[in-house]
DNA sequence: AACTCTAGTCAGGAGTGTTGCCCAAACTGC
DNA sequence: GCAGTTTGGGCAACACTCCTGACTAGAGTT
């Protein structure tokens, strides 16, 4: 992309950006403390705050500072610069969330669903969730959804893929949500939230290339490359359910074909019985052990193919019976064999892992929708 | 990144970068042509043009316009801005060539090396060929450079993985060119500049995320996601060496192990002795045939690996026997019926694909160098 | 010879950011 | 209680950039 042409406009848009900016991280501030902050000087920073007042963006809170020195008047955001709608869609019910700029919770709303989940079911607690959260705000500015299934980029459609569990089912959230947002709708899977949330808890230290391995009800994974999750053409990168594994007898099955051997699956379904594994895992003896052995074999053949492909620098565990202590540590034993190793932990985030991904991209897409408004209509 | 901190010099330096731009773009302009061009009024452009000519980065061609009208001066951009050097690193040889800002080579040299290549044979041609191809320009001002082994990403090394041949073997390209050099020294396999070739070769539209699979002596593989080369946290994503597959028998082998099952490789080596398979690809017969099919149930294995964790839209093959017709016939047939199948083609670029990447990284980076610099020191 | 067309320049003006100075108001110390 | 200090804010002057519109120069065209 060329840079943006140079005039006079782009000038002043860019100091208002820099003075939003500054308040974005810091709630309140007076102009001098916004002139200090930003390196703009004080008489352009006030003519900038001027401007955004006027517009609406910003508000005197009628706060005053105290101390030494004349008083100041403190500006922060408008309170009414609109929300943005977090919503969370799994198998066991919708969540719906709604965020102002300052990253606080207005409103939250959440339904169960009965299982088996019928897609207009959720569709209809979907919107129900979403009319309720936003009924004080009116439209959101944006939305951020997470769900449970597979997600097409283009479209932001739940799909199903072959041999996959479809937990949720054939759902469109950008239709379903359309007439209450006032922007775009964002749709990923839940494991690739999760994985954001992951990377953003890992702190400053640079974790800009690792692979979150999902294993729960469904197997999934998300590939996080150059600080990004990458998502491929469809969507549907980290849909490992087909990657070739070491099944009982040394043969190469479909990682989620071993599962069907190990009879770990419910009923008429490819989704894994993750109560009946676990408890097969628990029980003492040496049929728990076989157990294991072949689920550490299967789960590093994917983690072989992943390292392979990615090179992560870690790789993090995640999902209900992934992360259980006994198949951890037998997977982590496992994968220190194989040729090139990688360092394995589990997931750091346990309490709704991808809402709090969504949450952060949710907050981060509504600040630049602010912040970035270059043209301000009369 | 938040944007820069809004000032008069930050407009002065965007307008001086629109003109150099324009002058990249279209080789000779008059000021008239310029404004034209990029929007900008005329005054503008002329005080820019005389700053840029003024710092010695344009030039006043001393061609004049012909036709209707007044005469005007074209401005181009100096021809003493420097080169950029473009190296490729193969087991067969070195080559070197040095690149001006017009895209055009200035100079090309290259060196063979007998095999097995030694990696102070291959350094000390290496320097050579860049000395001699920087003989008449003095330094480069960054370097870019294709090798045929696996690159660590921090420091540029070429690295050995363990069951990978090392086909040229230790050896620190920045270190061996920093001498020649102002400037940085990007380095990077021979399978992803191939990739970036591809990508750049098929046109507008858009081929932002697929999947560059090269068959030949090695095995590699690079993946492109959202429109660049990923290459994991140490520069070693598509070493698909031990991606598990299915090999003979049914069982789960590593990729590379499938071709020592096979006897396809060479003596004391972990590479493939390309000449045998092609023969035994070539001769009719049922052992034909035999090969094939494990050839192709071999890396159908690799593919749906990638598919899974990538979702390309495309694989593309490349190397030696993998683009051999019968190969990647018998490749394609299997891969139809993976579980999701994925369209497979040909590369494109088959002379020198990897200097080509290379070639079109430098001429960038080269641009942007010049179109960037801030801050004309006095 | 007059007209047309085009690159380049000049003059004036609008808009932005900065420096430096001053003022107002509150606290601090005697 | 009073002077000194400290701090947020405002004002004026200045520097700089870009733009518009008019103008000039010089070659081709009629």
């Amino acid at each position: 992309m060329p840079p943006a042409k140079p005039s006079l406009e782009l000038l002043r848009s860019l100091t208002d950006e820099h003075v939003l900016q500054a308040l974005i991280c810091e709630q309140r501030l007076t102009r001098a403390e916004i002139a200090a902050r930003t390196g703009i000087s004080k008489p352009t920073v006030g003519e900038s705050v001027r401007r955004l007042t006027e517009a609406g963006l910003l508000r005197d809170t009628g706060e005053r500072t105290t101390g030494r020195g004349r008083i100041g008047s403190y500006y922060a955001l408008a309170p009414d610069l609109g929300v943005a709608l977090v919503v969370g869609i799994a198998p066991e019910g919708v969540v719906a969330e709604a965020m102002d700029v300052r990253g606080q919770l207005v409103a939250r709303e959440h339904e169960e669903v009965g299982r088996p989940a019928r897609p207009e079911q959720v569709a209809q607690a979907l919107r129900a969730v979403a009319e309720r959260v936003l009924a004080d705000t009116g439209r959101a500015r944006l939305a951020v959804v997470s769900a449970a299934d597979p997600v097409d980029r283009a479209s932001g459609r739940l799909v199903h893929l072959p041999d996959a569990p479809f937990l949720v089912g054939e759902l469109s959230p950008v239709e379903v949500l359309a007439s209450l947002l006032a922007g775009p709708v964002t749709v990923d899977n839940d494991v690739n939230w999760a994985a954001r949330a992951e990377r953003a808890a890992s702190g400053p230290e640079s974790l800009d290339d690792f692979v979150y391995l999902y294993l729960g009800e469904g197997l999934g994974c998300a590939v996080v490359a150059d600080g990004e999750v990458r998502r491929g053409s469809g969507g549907l990168a980290g849909e490992i359910a087909h990657v070739l594994t070491r099944g009982p007898g040394g043969h190469a099955v479909a990682f989620t074909d071993v599962f069907a051997d190990l009879r770990l699956r419910q009923h008429h379904s490819t989704a894994l019985d993750v109560d009946r594994l676990l408890s097969a895992v628990d029980t003492d003896g040496d049929r728990a052990d076989e157990t294991l052995a072949a689920l550490a074999e299967a789960v590093c053949g994917v983690i072989s193919a992943l390292v392979a492909v990615t090179d992560p620098q870690l790789v993090v565990v995640g999902g209900a019976w992934g992360t259980h202590p006994a198949v951890l540590q037998a997977v982590s034993d496992r994968a220190a064999e194989l040729p090139r190793s990688v360092p394995l932990r589990p997931a750091q985030i346990t309490t709704q892992p991808a809402l709090s991904g969504a949450r952060a991209e949710a907050l981060r897409d509504l600040r630049a929708a602010i912040s970035t408004r270059r043209q301000q209509p009369t």
